[in-house]
DNA sequence: TATAGATTAGGACGAATGTCCAATACGCCG
DNA sequence: CGGCGTATTGGACATTCGTCCTAATCTATA
């Protein structure tokens, strides 16, 4: 890996500012400040700062398919790779009850903004949506989309009321529970007859 | 009711701003032009940016004071007002595809923003979260508090995800859900002696 | 009606913002 | 070395922001 180029930097420090600060509140001077370029140079490399974001969604997006792809790798059953997703929670938890999620918060103020980029940014959702249905789908699941909106929903849940009472220990009691519940759907994988014991339409 | 008063119409309108377009997004202007009043008389009622926000926060903070009482009066079993509570995402379904949980992103936000308020704005949170612990405990949980972020947590993933995917069906399926889960709460209520049977440390 | 206090209007202020440009420095190839 | 395209600099710009002040208007009481 050669020396980053500028314009890599500029992409990386605007993602982690726009993470931890938000996008609106980040302005050219702080992403400036935080490369250490003055403000024209930045300009050259992005004329307005929808442009930047669209790079560090463009870049995230790239990140995230990457680690999806990772898990894919790594793990052997498709309940390893829903794990791998389950305990980013606790990998990132630090950050997380500093900054909450940073897909969800990302998408809801683009959501307020009512911001041109908001199609992209929805895009790291559906990476992660289309990635988990096809998990389930591989565990044998008719209600592959509903299980995948359901691992997304309360990872989403966990990270907010984390970020909000910046407690650590209900991000891992969250996550044992998720754990649990993953363990029931694999079990009902294994013995599919008695799939209905556990009730609730997306497997409970 | 007397006819409101410029203050109390300020307050109405930031409320109403700050959800739909965020705190910071938010201009002094803004809400003059939604008030129909000059800024100069906003500046009588309201020094700083801040102190709107505290009004609002606190007039938000009695609202849902005022709305748990009602729920608390209204239902008569703890399982009924739990209900309310899991209900209103399917009351406010529109506002919450559009702009998210008026909670959740106020948090998140002023928690980017590292503002002030932001201890003010969790109370909202730990309102519900007080309120939801109580109805669990009057059930007989010794749980009572997990399961009351539980329920708190999955409400506001719902929400994220619905603001991002703009979906109804998945509120619906969601809420369907956290029904069926509740149903089998109160089960264990009637019947404490099988609760180890559905598993997990907060009654899943 | 006169007067004091509360309310409203409209504009001024400096700071910060996103955007843009002209001038300079750098690095590679002839 | 000379020249040319890329990269970088520092500052100019109009606008908007939050904040603040003064003057005018309304309201109620004496």
């Amino acid at each position: 890996m050669t020396v980053k180029s500028t314009r890599d930097s500029i992409v990386e420090a605007a993602d982690g500012l726009f993470y931890r600060q938000g996008y609106e509140h980040t302005s050219f001077a702080d992403i400036a400040a935080a490369v250490r370029i003055s403000r024209g140079n930045f300009y050259y490399h992005f004329r307005t700062k929808d442009e930047i974001l669209d790079a560090v969604i463009a870049a995230r997006l790239a990140g995230t398919r990457a680690m999806l792809e990772r898990w894919e790798l790594e793990g052997r059953a498709p309940t390893d790779r829903i794990r791998s997703f389950i305990h980013i929670l606790i990998a990132n938890r630090a950050d997380i009850k500093r900054y909450g999620c940073p897909v969800g918060t990302l998408c809801s103020e683009l959501a307020k903004l009512n911001h041109a980029a908001q199609g992209e940014a929805n895009k790291l959702f559906t990476l992660f949506r289309t990635w988990l249905r096809r998990q389930f789908a591989l565990l044998g699941r008719k209600d592959a989309d509903a299980l995948a909106m359901h691992v997304l929903a309360r990872s989403q849940g966990v990270a907010t009321l984390a970020n909000a009472f910046h407690d650590d220990r209900f991000i891992r009691q969250e996550v044992e529970q998720m754990d649990a519940w993953l363990d029931a759907i694999a079990a009902q994988a294994r013995a599919p007859r008695r799939a209905h014991e556990t009730g609730g339409r997306a497997g409970r």
